[in-house]
DNA sequence: CAGGGTCACTGGTCAC
DNA sequence: GTGACCAGTGACCCT
C-alpha cells in the first residue's frame, strides 16, 4: 500500500526537467512516512492504513473549498465525517503559519500567503531583519508582523529555495474590458494587424509567413542547431538557474543587518512536552498554536511525508531527544569522564537518516542535521561554560563550517561520505566547487584516518570552537576563550601522546582551509538558495536555547 | 554557426518583412559566441562552455535530474556519474527548447512541456505577443519567459497544428464541449477580440496553422539535421574534476598572455652572473627562459610614478635586490642551526621597502615582496627536499596565503601592521573584506604574540607548506609529504615544549581560515586587477629559480 | 509510439 | 507588500 509511485519514477528516468513535480516527488519518495499516495482522488479508499491514526481524509475534492483540495500525500486518514469536512479541521494546515494550506508549495504544505511570501523573498533576495527578539510568533494572524521571523520559519520548515523558478514573462492581462494600451499600438494594429506588422516588437503574421517559407529549405537547420546550443544572450543567468545557490553570491552589503537579526522558533519550547508522545515529528509549531488554534491536535498526528528534508523536523527531532540528554546529564554529574569532559560536551549523537547513501535528499538531510547538531552542541558547551548567547552566535558564525566538517568526520562512515560526495558532485557546475567538494572529502577522511575516539572528537570540537580571534579586540585575543582553549589543550596533553597531538591539531585545523561559502553552496544551497548561513545562525542558536535552559545542558 | 551563410533567403526576408524576428533569432542561434553568459558565470573558462551549458541545461532544477540519474547506480563512483552524463546525450532533445524529448509530437521531437504548450496554444487559439524583441531564447530554462517566442519556435521547427486534434473531453465524465470544433477559426471569440485590440501584433492562429502546414514537408528533415549538430557526447566530465584540484589550475588564455607579458622579464638573466653556484636545485627547465630576453635592465631601473601598481616594477625591484641578499647569504654558509633546519630553509629575509608605514603604495609593495619571498622560500625548501617544480606550483597554489600571512607575522612589526591595515582598510568597500582584513590583522598579531624565533617560524612555514591533502589521492594523503610533515613535527617536539607546541600549531593554523580571495582582493587586486593569484603562481615559482640558483640559497 | 487528459504544482495579477 | 485568485505548465498516465 505504501508508496505507489516510488519505483516507477526511479526506474524510469523521468524527464529531468521536472520542475516542481520532480522535486516534490523526490521528497516524497524519501519519505518513509508516506503511506499512501492517492493516485486520483477516486483512488483513495477508506482502506485501513496500518497506522493507528484516526485522522481521516475524506473523499477529497468535492468538499467545499475548491481551492483547497486535500493534499494527497498527507497523512491520510480515511473516513471523515461531514462535519469535519465542513470545518477547517479537515484541511491541511500551513506548516509555516497554521493557516489553511492550499497545497504543497516549495516542498511544504503551506498557505497562499506563505507561498507568495517565500517566492517574493527568494526572488528579490530580500534581507529581513527582526526588530524584536527573535521570538515573533508566526501565525495566521501575526505572520505579517515580522518578515524575518516568517521567512526563517519558512526555511526551517523546509521550503526549498531552488523550487522557486525564474521569473516568467508577464502573462497576458486578463482584464475583461479594459483596453489596455500596452504598447502604443492599439489603433494601428487592431485594424491592420495582419498587414502592418512593421512595428517594432510584435511578431507579425507576415514575418512569420515569410520567415517560415525561408526556413523551409534549410533555415530550420540553423534554428535547430542553435536551439540545441542554446546560448541565450539573455539576462537571467543560467548559472543561477540550474542551481541558484551555487552561483549567485549572497548579499554582501547588507550582511551586517542580517546578522543582527535574531531568529527564533518560539514554539519549540512548548514542544518539549510533547516529546514523549510517540509522534515527535515536526508538528511542533502547530502545536503551539494549539492554544490559538483548537484544531492543532489533528495536525499533530499528521505525519508529514516530507519530513526528512524538513529543517524544522530536524529541530524537533533533536529536541525530542532532549529528555534523554537530560538523563544523561544527571549521570554526568557523577561522571567518571567528567574529569575530562562533562557528558554534555562529550555527547554528539548524530541520527543518520535512513535511506540510500546515494540519495540526494538524504545527503542534504545529513548536512542539515549536522548543522543543527552542531548548534545544539554549541549551546550545551556554551551553557556549561557560561558563554552568552550573543557570543555563541558570533562563534558559530565563525566556526560552523569547522564543526560541521568534524561532525561529518565523526559521525559519517567513509563509504557514506564517498557516496554523498559523488551524489552531490552531480549538482555542481563550478569547477571551484567541485574541487572544494573533493577537498572536503579528503579532509574529512584524513581526519578519520586518525581514528579518534569520542572524547578526542569532543576535545577537537572544543579546539575548533574556541577561536580566540572571533571575539578578541584588535589588541588582544579574548582572554576567557583563550583560557578555555588552554584548558582544553591541557586536557589533550594529559590524554594524548605528543606525536598524536600534533597530528590531531594539524589535521583538524585543515577544516579551516575550506571556505564556508563552498560548504554553503554544496550542502545548503538547495534549502537556502542565496540566503547565507550566517543569516540563519542566530536562528539556529536561538531555536535551541530552550533545550538548554530546560535541562539539556 | 556556419549556418549563417546558408541563407541568402533570410537576408532577403528581413528587409522585406518587417520584423526580423525570425532572423534575429536565427542569427543568434548560429552564434557560437553566445556561449558567454552575460550575468555571472562568465568568469569561467571559455573552452568548456559548450559542455557546461549542456550540462547545465540537462540538469533541471536540481532534484529531478539527479533523481533519475542516480537511482540506478546507487552508490556509485565517479565513473558511473560520467557514464550517466553521457547517457544524457543519448536522449533525444527537444527541438524547441533542448530539453529531453519524450518522443515525436506534432511532427517534431519534443519534450512534454513543448508538446503540451503547443497543444494548448492551438486549442485555445491563443494570441501571444512578445514583449521584447521577438528574439527571446527558447531553452529549457527560459522557455516560459515568452510564450510568443516559444510558440514561434514550435512552429518554426515544424510542429503541425493540424496534428492537434479536437478536444476529447474528460475521459471520465464525458463533458460536451461545444465551443470550438477546430482550432482554425480566427475571429469569433469575444475574448480573442479583446485580446487583439489590446495586443500589438498578435500572432494569428490561422496564419500559423497555414504556415505550419506549408512547412510540414521538409522541416522535420531540417530539424533532424540540426539536432545532430551540436551535441557531441564529449563534454567535460565532472569526474575528472576532483583531481583537478590537486593539480595546478589552468591558466586561462587571456591571462596567460598577460602574464607572459609581465613575467617574461629579461632582467632575470642578468642576475645570473651575480651568484655563486651553491645550488643544486631544480632550476633547470625555467632557466632556459632566462636567457631569452636581453632588454631587462631598462626596466629594472625604470621607476614609474605609479610603479606600485605595476607588477613589472615590483618584480624588477625584487630582482634588483638580489645582490644584497647574496651578501647575507655568505654568512649563512656557516649554519650552526643547520642541524635542525638547513640554512636555506631557515632563511627568510624580508627587505622592507623604505617609506612611511601609512603609505598605501608601500603597503602593496610589502605584500608583493612577501609573496615573492614566499615563492622563493618554496623553491629553496623544495630544492632541498627534491620536490618537483610542478608539485611546488601545486603546493603554492594551496598554501600561498598561509605562507604570506606567517611571513607577515615574522617580518612586519606590529605597528607597521596596524598602519598598513588602516591604510588598506580605506580602500575597501565591501564589509566582508573589511572584516577579513580585520581578521587578518588579528591573526597575524596573535601569532606574533608567541614571539617565535626564526627557527620556529621556519618550522611553522614547513608545517603550513606541507599540506598532505594538496597532492593526496582520494584514498590517502601524499606519503612523501606526510613523512616530511612528520619529520618537521618531530623537530618541533624536540625543540619546543608541549604546551608551546600546541599554541603554535593552533595559531599558525588560524591562517587557514582566511580565505585566499580576501587576501587577493585586499593586498593584490591593486596590482593584479582581476587576475587571480593562482594564475601567477607558476610564474612565481619559475621566476624565482634564478634567484635561488644564483646564490640566494 | 503518438495522440489524448489530468491535476499538483508553478507563475502572475491586482484589489486590498 | 500581501494573498485570494486564476492562467499556465508538464510529468504521468491512458488510449
Ligand atoms: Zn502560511
Ligand atoms: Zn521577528
Ligand atoms: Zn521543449
Ligand atoms: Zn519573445
Amino acid at each position: 500500500m505504501s508508496v505507489l509511485k516510488f519505483e516507477p519514477q526511479l526506474a524510469m528516468m523521468e524527464t529531468e526537467s521536472a520542475r516542481q513535480n520532480g522535486e516534490v516527488k523526490n521528497e516524497m519518495d524519501v519519505q518513509p512516512l508516506e503511506h499512501i499516495k492517492t493516485e486520483n482522488e477516486e483512488a483513495f479508499q477508506p482502506q485501513q492504513l496500518d497506522m493507528i491514526q484516526e485522522t481521516v481524509e475524506s473523499s477529497p475534492q468535492h468538499v467545499s473549498g475548491i481551492k483547497y483540495k486535500k493534499m494527497e500525500n498527507g497523512p491520510i486518514s480515511i473516513q471523515l465525517d461531514q462535519k469535519f469536512k465542513e470545518n477547517d479541521y479537515f484541511y491541511e494546515r500551513c506548516e509555516v503559519c497554521g493557516d489553511r494550506a492550499s497545497g504543497r508549495h516549495y516542498g511544504v504544505k503551506s498557505c497562499e500567503g506563505c507561498k507568495g511570501f517565500f517566492k517574493r523573498s527568494i526572488r528579490k533576495k530580500l534581507n529581513y531583519t527582526c526588530r524584536w527578539n527573535a521570538d515573533c510568533p508566526v501565525t495566521k494572524l501575526q505572520r505579517n508582523r515580522c518578515q524575518a521571523c516568517r521567512f526563517f520559519k519558512c526555511v526551517s520548515v523546509g521550503m526549498r529555495a531552488d523550487s522557486v523558478q525564474n521569473e516568467r514573462g508577464p502573462i497576458r492581462p486578463l482584464k475583461p474590458n479594459m483596453t489596455r494600451t500596452l504598447p502604443l499600438s492599439f489603433s494601428e494594429n487592431a485594424s491592420s494587424a495582419l498587414n502592418q506588422s512593421r512595428s517594432v516588437n510584435p511578431i507579425s503574421l507576415e514575418s512569420i509567413v515569410n520567415l517560415s517559407s525561408s526556413l523551409t529549405s534549410n533555415n530550420s537547420t540553423n534554428s535547430a542547431g542553435r536551439s540545441s546550443t542554446n546560448q541565450s544572450p539573455v539576462q537571467f543567468n543560467r548559472s543561477s538557474q540550474p542551481n541558484l545557490s551555487t552561483s549567485s553570491p549572497p548579499v554582501t552589503g547588507a550582511n551586517q543587518s542580517v546578522l543582527n537579526a535574531v531568529f527564533n522558533l518560539p514554539s519549540l519550547s512548548n514542544f518539549r512536552n510533547l516529546t514523549q508522545l510517540r509522534n515527535q515529528t515536526q508538528a511542533a509549531p502547530q502545536k503551539v498554536r494549539a492554544t490559538v488554534n483548537p484544531s492543532s491536535e489533528t495536525i499533530s498526528n499528521d505525519q508529514r511525508p516530507d519530513a526528512t528534508s524538513n529543517l524544522l523536523s530536524n529541530i524537533s527531532r533533536l529536541i525530542a531527544k532532549e529528555p534523554d540528554a537530560e538523563k544523561n546529564k544527571s549521570s554526568e554529574q557523577t561522571g567518571k569522564e567528567t574529569e575530562i569532559l562533562p557528558e554534555c560536551i562529550l555527547k554528539f549523537d548524530f541520527e543518520k537518516p535512513e535511506g540510500s547513501a546515494a540519495d540526494e535528499q538524504r545527503s542534504y538531510e545529513i548536512a542539515s542535521r549536522m548543522l543543527f547538531l552542531s548548534a545544539k552542541w554549541i549551546k550545551k558547551f556554551s551553557g556549561y561554560h557560561s558563554i552568552e548567547v550573543e557570543q555563541q552566535v558570533t562563534f558559530m558564525l565563525h566556526t560552523w563550517s569547522e564543526l560541521f566538517l568534524i561532525g561529518i568526520a565523526q559521525c559519517i562512515s567513509r563509504d557514506d561520505i564517498k557516496s554523498i560526495s559523488d551524489t552531490l558532485r552531480f549538482r555542481l557546475f563550478e569547477d571551484e566547487l567541485i574541487q572544494d567538494l573533493d577537498l572536503i572529502e579528503r579532509t574529512v577522511m584524513y581526519i578519520q584516518d586518525l581514528e579518534l575516539g569520542n572524547i578526542e572528537y569532543a576535545l577537537c570540537r572544543c579546539l575548533l570552537f574556541l577561536n580566540p580571534l572571533v571575539t578578541g579586540t584588535r589588541e588582544s585575543a579574548d582572554q576567557k576563550i583563550e583560557t578555555l582553549l588552554n584548558d582544553t589543550m591541557s586536557k589533550i596533553s594529559s590524554l594524548i601522546s605528543t606525536q598524536r597531538q600534533q597530528k590531531i591539531l594539524m589535521r583538524i585545523n585543515l577544516c579551516k582551509q575550506i571556505h564556508k561559502k563552498s560548504i554553503e553552496k554544496i550542502f545548503f544551497s538547495c534549502l537556502l538558495g542565496t540566503i547565507p548561513i550566517r543569516s540563519i545562525v542566530p536562528f539556529l542558536i536561538n531555536s535551541s536555547i530552550e533545550n538548554i535552559s530546560q535541562g539539556t545542558l
